[in-house]
DNA sequence: CAGCATCCTAGTCGATACTG
DNA sequence: CAGTATCGACTAGGATGCTG
């Protein structure tokens, strides 16, 4: 894929509108703040209660979360469920959408477990400083 | 991998440190602003200098790019090369460990590519307002 | 319970100007 | 060229209090 010398294919000019990448735009809808770790609730937990996610998301705040699931919620990852009663009760659950994301995650998961040590030693090595 | 009756594997109990999922911290790290197009670049157009990127990368600015820079170097995603000459020549390039990325990436195009309009729609009918 | 409204702080980012 | 330094703007996010 790497490509330096002038050989092959032309490569798309970098004159693209903002974003010199492909992955940019999935960046602002998936991995925005607070985005996984809703996701993964709902999909790991199945569908839930307001208060149940603000739970398990441990310090989140319900003006953010509330903030995020609306989003989520727009962008057809998240469905939620109004039950008009007293108390009123809210359901949100993961949608085809949010669940077509799931070997993405596991793939993301899966280069953690193998590359995040890397990092953090990669890390450890520069902080230690040469010289 | 959906999970809500208690039947199998006991869940982890998400009284983890402070994030719910196993993927937000690889979003720390990767997904971080002006990351992805930064080791797009440098993944798709090889060893490049400091105002390549620059010119690249519409819109950067050259402090925020020097930041960013230097975080994946940090991080050792990327390798900086500098050559004491006048003028002065900085050469980055990707790492193994960035280049460890390319299949994460690819699956977040496909995803993108599939998906992305999909999201556009809900957002056009989310915005278009129900009643 | 599930939120919305309001106020406010802190970190980030961008713009601009200047150096080795 | 490859940055650093400084300043100002913007805004995500936290704290708090109130409703249907």
């Amino acid at each position: 894929m790497a490509v330096h010398g002038g050989t092959t294919r032309a490569m798309p000019k970098t004159d693209d509108p903002e974003l010199a990448c492909p992955v940019s735009p999935v960046v602002d809808i998936v991995f925005s703040r607070w985005t996984t770790p809703i996701l993964w609730a709902l999909h790991t937990y199945g569908r839930q209660r307001f208060v149940e996610l603000e739970r398990r998301i441990t310090r989140i705040t319900p003006k953010v979360l509330t903030e995020r699931l609306r989003r989520l919620e727009r962008d057809g990852l998240v469905i939620r469920t109004y039950h008009p009663e007293v108390p009123p009760r809210v359901e949100y659950e993961i949608s085809d959408l949010g669940r077509s994301l799931a070997p993405l995650f596991a793939h993301l998961t899966e280069w953690a477990e193998e590359n995040l040590p890397k990092v953090e030693e990669a890390r450890r090595a520069h902080d230690a400083g040469p010289v």
